[in-house]
RNA sequence: UGCCUGAUGGUGUAAUGGUAGCACAGGCGACUUUGACUCGCCUAGUCAUGGUUCGAAUCCAUGUCGGGCAGCCA
């Protein structure tokens, strides 16, 4: 996925400085690189989340912001783990999520273009394919490199810098020592390079079992960081690989595959999380070893987002799959962008939220307030206003005839400039939400309650003059009178009441099922004892009966709606039916008065 | 007890030697045919101790506390 950036008039926001794009920032006006290059690496084997979502506006943000060009590419460089499933997923998790940028084009490269290996000044270099713009890109895939990166390992073996190892994965970590303990050289350290040569070669030909050997570079057993105490770059691995099948038996490790990707797509600024901190020293010295011709990509760390009253641990989220404590990864609940997707959240509102929470290098937990407030004012301007009542009652309009249809109009979004308006029918039987009645009602209710009133939003007021019960003493329905003259245009439109509540005709109503969502887990860091499984929201979904208003007949899978005084709802796009549609609750509306 | 890295209101961040600011959350009020939105006001912070300096969140020293690193995972 690579894309050149064209330019556009249309500049993007100023975007809040933060120490890595005042870096680039300071290099663009060095002049240090001909293009600003960066790259988002996933691992295919899992969905994109929330945190991704920031390194994905981080990354694909400082190219655009630097007409440069972001790669998505698909860092698999272990088959045991990967699959086409996610790789699927992620093209388009981040196609949504960037969408309203791809006109200043990002990360795609042309269908089937491959890397091609050349030869400058006697040392192997590469170049990539030309690159283009959408539709029929695809993305980078690291396993599309292994052939050149073999020709890396055979160099560095060349020049004594990389041997192969017969000690056992477990002999391997015992010879490796601890943080306050050095390590020891393997005894197979001092090979000669045509053994190692020979050796390597026979790895890849598939001589070995898995495990049997693994190339090694040779740095330092006795370093201060582990990361330099001859890691491994290859290991043997017979098993069939989503991207290049069974071509290969040996794959490279992270830190041997990374910077070289890197390098061979010409990235400048490889911006990752802090955890690999101690691996830029091997980033380095692979690179630096192996006395490349271009100008090398340099490593740069931020800390990830770490969302409140949710997990991002794709192992952990695995987990919530596997055991059906949620429906899949892209269940509403899930902090997947599959999830949020299906759930209602626009792209534009997850974007909003996670440039605001800012680039640092020190870990924070963001507040789940912060996302809700993002989201709230995405949908708060672009949302559809419409009545629909959840677990209904009915109220009868006494004096209103049993055929007597009274037109009221409706307004479409408030926060519109010049608002549109639509027409809705006030009939002799209404329902409304059964939390807008109470019989013993408490302090300061402004809703409905015995001998009060309350307006019907767009209608007129009305007056609560019976409750009737069955036998059982279940409420059957609200017996009321509609002061009619309260109604727009009427001489007491102005009456004031404390309360307005929301409504539908119970006659041209439509029944069907809402989903309401709550946070997934009720607490703020679910794994902090390592346990979140015990901390999962009993609550987090509920179903519930709910009567439409005519209108949302035609709703659309992507408009977003306000079902006013309860939230934003938007169609589920995979179990909304042309005869049933089910919406989702994305989010409540702020409520002052539930404190 | 090795190496790396960090610390600013409750939370997330800005201030790059010169008035500690913004947003969220919270509180109070105005407006309201959404207890929403909007608007106004308020609460609250530089980890500690020294040093350099006319002046320190920022530079230096020491300490304290936190995070990361010992996969043939990424």
């Amino acid at each position: 996925m690579t894309v050149e950036n064209p330019g556009s008039s249309d500049a993007p926001a100023p975007a809040p400085s933060d120490f890595i794009r005042d870096i680039v920032a300071q290099h663009v006006a060095e002049k240090r690189y001909a293009k600003i290059v960066t790259r988002f690496p996933p691992e295919p084997n899992g969905y994109l989340h929330i945190g991704h979502a920031k390194a994905i506006c981080l990354n694909f943000g400082i190219a655009r912001e630097n007409n440069g060009q972001c790669h998505l590419r698909m860092d698999d460089t272990n088959p045991a783990k990967e699959e086409v499933e996610y790789v699927d997923a992620i093209i388009a998790d981040v196609n949504w999520l960037i969408a309203g940028w791809a006109d200043h084009a990002l990360g795609f490269k042309a269908k089937g273009a491959k890397p091609v290996l050349e030869v400058r000044d006697g040392k192997p270099d590469f170049q990539i394919g030309a690159v283009t713009s959408l539709p029929g890109a695809e993305p980078f895939f690291a396993s599309d490199y292994f052939a050149p990166l073999y020709d890396y390992a055979l160099t560095l073996i060349k020049k004594g810098k990389a041997y192969v190892c017969d000690l056992s994965p477990k002999d391997t970590d015992e010879y490796r020592g601890s943080p306050d303990r050095p390590g020891k050289d393997s005894p197979f350290r001092d090979r000669s390079i045509a053994d190692n040569l020979d050796l390597f070669t026979r790895m890849k030909a598939g001589e070995f079992p898995d495990a049997a050997r693994s190339l090694r570079a040779k740095i330092d057993m006795a370093s201060p960081n582990i990361w330099l105490r001859d890691p491994l770059l290859y290991r043997i691995r017979h098993v069939a690989h989503h991207h290049t099948g069974n071509a290969w038996c040996i794959y490279p490790l992270y830190d041997f595959a990374h910077c070289l990707s890197d390098y061979l797509e010409g990235v400048t600024h490889s911006i990752c999380t802090l955890e690999f901190v101690d691996h830029r020293a091997l980033y380095d010295w692979i690179l630096e070893s192996l006395e490349l011709p271009r100008t090398l990509p340099h490593q740069y760390e931020f800390a990830k987002l770490i969302p409140g009253y949710t997990i991002v641990s794709k192992r952990k989220l695995l987990v919530l799959v596997n055991e059906k404590i949620v429906s899949g990864w892209d269940d509403p609940r899930m902090p997947t962008l599959s999830g949020l997707r299906r759930r209602g959240i626009p792209a534009s509102a997850l974007r909003r939220f996670v440039i605001g929470t800012g680039v640092t290098k020190h870990d924070s937990l963001t507040d789940a307030a912060a996302f809700e407030h993002a989201i709230r004012e995405e949908l708060n301007t672009s949302s559809l206003r419409r009545l629909a009542v959840l677990r209904p009652i009915k109220v009868v309009l006494t004096n209103l005839a049993p055929d007597q249809v009274i037109e009221c109009e409706a307004t479409n979004n408030p926060q519109d400039e010049i608002p549109t308006t639509r027409k809705i029918a006030l009939t002799r039987e209404v329902f409304i939400e059964s939390d807008d009645f109470a019989e013993i009602p408490p302090p300061k209710y402004f809703r409905l309650k015995p001998g009060g009133e309350v307006r019907l939003k767009y209608a007129c007021i009305i007056k609560l003059d019976e409750i009737v019960k069955d036998a059982a003493g279940k409420l059957v329905e609200l017996r009321c009178t509609a002061e009619l003259d309260t109604r727009a245009g009427f001489p007491n439109s102005t009456k004031k009441v404390k309360g307005t509540i929301h409504w539908v005709s119970a006659a041209q109503g439509i029944p069907t099922e809402v989903r309401l969502y709550d946070r997934l887990f009720n607490v703020a860091e679910p794994d902090a004892d390592g346990d979140f499984k015990s901390h999962v929201n009993p609550q987090s979904l509920e179903v519930v009966t709910a009567v439409l208003e005519p209108s949302l007949a035609g709703a659309r899978v992507d408009d977003r709606y306000q079902f006013e005084r309860l939230g934003y709802f938007a169609l589920d796009p995979k179990d909304t039916s042309p005869a049933k549609p089910v919406f989702n609750r994305s989010l409540t509306l702020k409520d002052t008065w539930a404190k």
